[in-house]
DNA sequence: AGGCTACATGCTAATATTGTTATATAGTAA
DNA sequence: TTACTATATAACAATATTAGCATGTAGCCT
């Protein structure tokens, strides 16, 4: 039954994307690799964090790294990350669009009622 | 700045997909809707369990439910969830498909050292 | 009303995730 | 060697997630 393990890896997967922070990570790498000395500023976390979820990302398969010199340069491993996100935003705007809706149509009933 | 109320919402839809029983569950819901005594022997889990993923996912805005007597009969609320899956599906096994190779690679030079 | 069915919810213990602080490592430069 | 820089990791507390069990609720039937 291979079909438990390609659950659990998809599971992991979406844990691994379930995190404010790695996002903007992975948004901030659409530009290319960077190196970690970039990426703290640009995420505006702690250096311990950045670097621990830097290594759950790459421990993910999301993200791979080198050095040079004393930088560890990310990158993104797999192009098709960035379509899961830009899917996942296209879900949550649609979503969000039919509450703004809802809650239009609420607020006209009340003025009408009111 | 909603850029970070968009960041959060993108977690929690990630971290909604981030379990194999929920993985499982919209799976199993490709099919069309189900009642929820359908659902629970499909993905053999406890009732409660699967009710209280149910409901994770309702608020997640991933899936949404009516009552029709005593079933309640859920739907994916947005096939878009549908292509993340299936995005990250390729994803997975393009890096498994690595991992062959690497382990290929390394058995191969295994024997001809060894 | 009482009993039954299909779900949901509350509680608890076990486990996982997260941020913080302090420390360790690796590479550079003097 | 020492000192410094960039990054990783360890240890801890706080919080979140999860499964299992017991109980609650809502709708149907008699």
């Amino acid at each position: 039954m291979a079909r438990k393990a390609e659950l659990e890896l998809t599971g992991e997967l979406f844990r691994a994307l379930g995190h404010p922070l790695r996002i903007k990570i992975i948004d901030f790498l659409r530009a290319g690799e960077r190196c970690v000395c970039e990426i703290i500023p640009a995420v505006g976390a702690g250096q311990p964090v950045v670097s621990k979820h830097l290594s759950l990302l790459r421990q993910a398969g999301i993200l791979e790294c080198r050095k040079e010199g004393l930088r560890v340069i990310y990158r993104v491993r797999d192009p098709a990350v960035f379509e899961v996100i830009e899917l996942s935003r296209g879900f949550i705007f649609r979503r969000l669009a039919e509450l703004v809706t809802l809650a239009a149509d609420f607020q006209a009933a009340q003025e009408r009622s009111g």
